[in-house]
DNA sequence: TAGGCCATCTGGTCCT
DNA sequence: AGGACCAGATGGCCTA
């Protein structure tokens, strides 16, 4: 099955085709959407026309969508899960625009540059302790810091600060 | 009104 | 085998 875009959502025309092809994935609209399911109520009426009743009420048919319905629940549960995850993490992210709520876009993207900063200011800071009895070398910070080189190799670190805080700005603005 | 974001369902695939 | 995970599809709500 395609994707749509919304516009051509909008404006598709109603057959029995699409009906066919529609019924599998929104069967759901049944239950938590009363329009929805006004709209599918005119395409029943349609459908019985064409298909036989039988056909749906079959014993198959019963065992299969009490298992469905179990899928949907966990699967509902599972993005719950994810979306205290999600809320979880807004509330540990510095940000300014507090009265809107962050996407989710918006948080993964804010979380790994507030973390990259973050990163970035420690190994900055123990960099410059040096071990002792090593001179002029740094104690554990100095391994971290080439590890981190090795993977930011092409990234410098007053980089993410400045990509964190223009990031903060543009959410401000609301763009 | 179009587009962004979201919740939900669904079928397929992966994992235990 | 059954649950977890994933991606696609869809409609609702909100905003510019």
């Amino acid at each position: 099955m395609k994707a749509k875009s919304k516009a051509a959502r909008r404006r598709r025309s109603v057959n029995i085709e699409d009906i066919h092809e529609q019924r599998s994935s929104s069967e759901a609209h049944l239950v938590k959407c009363p329009s929805y399911k006004e709209k599918r109520k005119g395409e029943d009426e349609e459908l019985v026309k064409l298909t036989s009743k039988k056909k749906r009420e079959t014993a198959n048919g019963k065992e299969h969508s009490t298992r469905r319905l179990e899928s949907n629940e966990r699967e509902r549960q599972r993005m719950h899960k994810l979306n205290n995850a999600f809320q979880a993490l807004r509330e540990v992210i510095p940000h300014v625009r507090a009265e809107k709520k962050l996407s989710k876009i918006e948080t993964l993207t804010l979380a790994k540059n507030y973390i990259n900063t973050l990163t970035a200011t420690i190994l900055n800071m123990s960099s410059g302790c040096a071990a002792p009895g090593q001179e002029g070398r740094p104690a554990n910070g100095g391994k971290l810091f080439q590890h981190y080189q090795q993977q930011h190799s092409d990234e410098d670190n007053d980089g993410h600060l400045k990509q964190y805080s223009t990031q903060i700005h543009s959410f401000r603005q609301g763009s």
